[in-house]
DNA sequence: GCTACTATATCTAAATCTGATATATCAGGT
DNA sequence: ACCTGATATATCAGATTTAGATATAGTAGC
């Protein structure tokens, strides 16, 4: 049935490691090896995101068009020839958002349970 | 090696399924038919926890004792012989707290990025 | 008795993740 | 020029996790 994950009748959540990525892509776009070191240094090492997974699941969002390759490069003298640079499409930007409304709403019910102190009083 | 997902090496974050199910238990004992049923509620069906998933889950969370089957069956009248009611033991309950710390952080950062408005003024 | 719902359980296939391996470039020091 | 460690992308095999179908049977209401 050809099917991909971005197909509507599946998928209401998304895999962890394709959250992180478009989590960092969110704010710009970005290559590879910037996105493993930026959701390892966001997360404390939480989330170990190896080549394995980068990779793979960049293929796959690829695939999907929730992300696409950028022609721009930066600053001839800042950049590196090897780095492909990836961007959020507009879906890709609904889903990244769409997830972290749901995972809001999962913060909420945990507070509900106590599971974490009140917010931050700011 | 004979590893489970509770050694301490690996495992910085718990599986979807694994956190749904202990975030329901997280404020009492329940049976999976009723955690299957709370969670679908609890995030309006965007978490599809199917009988695969939960008792699959289940299944290795027991062998890894992050959580405990219940002798306490609730009033006679109430009851249902054929189910099984599980608990959070106190690993159980670090973990699940430790994830939800850490989603929270992940929320935080989406709401750095600008994909989420401003939580509650309560 | 019939039916829909409740409840647990298992299985296969698909999706995903992990860690190892590979390859090659780049930057800095010696 | 050479060496080294970090940067950068890519693929593969094996393990884990998930999804969905199927099975079985008790329960509740009509």
């Amino acid at each position: 049935m050809d099917d991909t994950a971005s197909d509507s009748k599946k998928t209401l959540h998304l895999s962890p490691a394709a959250f992180h990525i478009m989590l960092v892509l969110a704010d710009g776009e970005n290559h590879g090896y910037a996105i493993m070191k930026e959701v390892a240094e966001q997360t404390q090492g939480r989330m170990r995101l190896g080549p394995g997974s980068l990779y793979g699941t960049i293929k796959r969002m690829l695939a999907d068009g929730w992300i696409e390759e950028s022609d721009e490069r930066p600053d001839p003298k800042l950049d590196d020839e090897r780095r492909r640079y990836y961007r959020l499409t507009s879906v890709g930007r609904k889903l990244v958002q769409a997830e972290a409304e749901r995972l809001e709403q999962l913060v909420n019910v945990a507070r509900k349970k106590r599971l974490l102190g009140t917010p931050w009083p700011v």
